[in-house]
DNA sequence: TGACCATATGTTCATTTGCACATATAGTTT
DNA sequence: AAACTATATGTGCAAATGAACATATGGTCA
């Protein structure tokens, strides 16, 4: 592929679980090519600019297989949103909210998305197997993360927090943002 | 708090959705006292090296709830186990059933810590509240990566891969890995 | 005609972050 | 006596990353 088809890769399959800029793209492309793990091919096209084409070279194979056998930690979350919720008596609680129903839309809305493609999906090889397999952990946490969002809204309804003491006067209804 | 206090909340309680370095926690405590969202007090301490404890100031409370009303777009997911999955043709199939079996285990250590804590959790308060939903978004987030872990594995166990046509023979079980 | 979009590749700059190093005290263990 | 652990704060360096800038072609749209 080249850098451009990569993008637009990261944009579209794999963006789930890995991403990255098309300056990202470029600069690592180089730094595989001088380790000679990746070969180029310069294509001339009339209209458009030239395409640079990379494949992957015997060493460059070698090293993906070493690369799989070394252990993978577990994707470390880092989620300010869960941030504010562990100050909640600090926040807007109304703008947490909106922002908690947004997400709840977000997360549906890929739930379909994935859901729709993983349905269509009948694989026949190792690699089909291992997407499939990708897609099925998405699936699962965008399932859990809106049914989360549903019920979060829930727990911090006004009919919900009025159950809690002390909490019927919101500390943070007063003064409207001033500071950046 | 102390950046050192800070550190070891890093490591206990908040570690699950965010978490820093003492490095750059006391680079960060520099800046918000230059800020002056943030003040500091040093403490004398026999034995022990002196402590800088540090409280939130007015304008630190005004900023944060500022903060608390800016959207949050989703943690987005970055995880190189699922791009090995992607690529899984070309990994090495054994390995990662073990790497497999390793991160089960790892999810399902959190799940019961998470379990244990949710189930002695009453909240009475908005900080409680926000903490148990986090700890709830924590519990759904390590059960379903155990129970995918789990039939990530059976999809990969030897039985299952003899199904598909082709793949009897790994390709990748020849050549020890000496690259890099 | 001028603006914008798609294609295509790159550089520069700033921020975030982690690792390793550095320093200092005092208790505990080998 | 030496090594290690806990407490406590910091610096220097490198890697990863994203945003913005830069350049070039040709088609479409107002």
């Amino acid at each position: 592929m080249s850098g451009y088809d990569l993008a637009k890769h990261f944009d579209e399959s794999i963006g789930f679980f890995w991403r990255a800029t098309h300056s990202q793209i470029y600069r690592e492309l180089s730094k595989l090519k001088e380790r000679e793990l990746i070969s180029a091919e310069e294509i001339h096209q009339r209209g458009k600019p030239n395409r640079i084409v990379y494949s992957i070279t015997d060493a460059g194979r070698d090293a993906l297989l070493a690369w799989s056998r070394q252990p993978t930690a577990p994707d470390p979350v880092k989620d300010d949103f869960l941030v504010k919720l562990y100050g909640l008596e600090h926040m807007d609680i109304e703008t947490l909210r909106e922002h908690l129903t947004q997400r709840m839309e977000g997360h549906r809305d890929r739930l379909a998305n994935f859901s729709e493609i993983a349905e269509n999906m009948q694989p026949t090889t190792l690699g089909e197997l291992g997407r499939l397999r990708g897609l099925e952990i998405g699936l699962r946490y965008e399932r859990e993360w809106a049914e989360w969002c549903e019920e979060t809204l829930d727990a911090l309804s006004a009919k919900s927090l009025a159950a809690f003491e002390g909490v019927i006067d919101f500390p943070n209804k007063v003064s409207e943002g001033e500071t950046e």
